[in-house]
DNA sequence: TCGGACCTGACT
DNA sequence: AGTCAGGTCCGA
């Protein structure tokens, strides 16, 4: 399940290998994985083939290439795509092996390639496979638009325009664009649950469950705390603790569970074992040693310390963000 | 603002 | 056979 760092590692990996390099060709394998690309194959093949990738760049869980015609221009269109779910970026070369040894693909039953809906292949013999058990993922082109703040439009974009399709999608804590002050008092204007919040990516981007429960167990709050009912000073708390907790598993190459993600060179991650709340219920708290809790919350789960994790308690140190009026 | 749809495979 | 997992989008 690639949340943010997984997707960064993914981009990193990507980089290197595919920009400057032309497309020649595009095979889908599956229909349902540019059911986004607005006029099908067709649009997508004509926007594709030819062009070169230029820049590999990120927003949140968005991934894009910049994309360049066969005089250099820039298209004015990017390559847009999300792994869902359940999506892997692989590179391979044009016999179909993983170009890291160690990458596991093993008997036809643990295949992951079994999966392969989409590949693009590359001038130089590289191919660039999307594979995603669960089609959540997608790949499709969408027309490039300025960033509303003006800064550069995401991790790795050269300049300050963004596909329309991510328009919508907030900053991510791994932007150095971001502005935390701005999207903690966007966190208390609000009164939905601050989890409910954090997973809204129109306020804070690249934030799934998996983090917003970590983030939320670090910060010592819990899940159902209402936004208005922080002060700024534990909203940004909140957002310090996700964006460190992202970075950590990004030192150490992503999150990984059930083997479903690998990273882009198939690859899993080592970072499942050292989330604290998580998937742990039952479990002792790492903090207090009390029983790791799960309730479902908006249709997800969310896992924390009832003892340690507080809601807005009178006795909570942090001041409330909406001071009772003084009497 | 919330619930369902989209998906598949693993698990009970 | 039924349940669960989860990011994003859409519609009630």
């Amino acid at each position: 399940m690639p949340e943010l760092p997984e997707v960064e590692v993914v981009r990193r990996g990507l980089a290197p290998r595919t920009v400057g390099r032309r497309i020649q060709d595009l095979e889908v394998l599956d229909a349902r994985i540019i059911r986004r690309q607005v006029g099908g194959e067709d649009r997508l093949r004509a926007a594709l083939v030819g062009s070169t990738l230029t820049a590999v760049a990120r927003r949140g869980k968005f991934l894009w290439w910049r994309l360049a015609d066969p005089d250099g221009a820039d298209t004015g269109e990017a390559l847009m795509g999300h792994l869902g779910m359940s999506g892997q970026l692989r590179l391979a070369t044009a016999d179909g092996i993983a170009v890291t040894p160690g990458a596991d693909s093993e008997g036809p039953a643990s295949d992951p390639l079994r999966h392969r809906r989409l590949s693009l292949h590359l001038e130089d013999g590289t191919r660039v496979d999307l594979i995603d058990q669960r089609l959540f993922g997608g790949l499709w082109t969408s027309p490039l638009v300025p960033a509303a703040d003006g800064a550069l439009a995401g991790v790795g974009s050269p300049d300050a325009l963004l596909p329309e399709g991510a328009s919508h999608i907030a900053r991510d804590l791994l932007d150095p664009a971001a502005d935390l002050p701005s999207i903690a008092r966007a966190l208390r204007a609000r009164r939905a649950a601050i989890k409910t919040l954090l997973l809204n990516q129109e306020i804070v981007s690249g934030i799934g469950n998996i983090y917003a429960d970590e983030a939320l167990w670090e910060a010592r709050t819990r899940f159902d705390t209402p936004g208005a009912a922080l002060s700024q000073r534990r909203a940004l708390a909140i957002l310090r603790a996700a964006g460190e907790v992202m970075e950590r598993a990004l030192e150490v190459g992503g999150t990984s569970f059930d083997a479903l993600y690998v990273n882009v060179d198939g690859r899993s991650g080592y970072f499942a074992r050292s989330l604290s709340a998580y998937g742990r219920t039952g479990e002792p708290c790492p903090r207090c040693g009390g029983p790791i809790r799960r309730e479902v919350h908006m249709n997800r789960s969310s896992h924390f310390c009832p003892r340690c994790q507080r809601g807005t308690a009178p006795s909570a140190p942090d001041a409330p963000a909406i001071s009772p009026r003084p009497r």
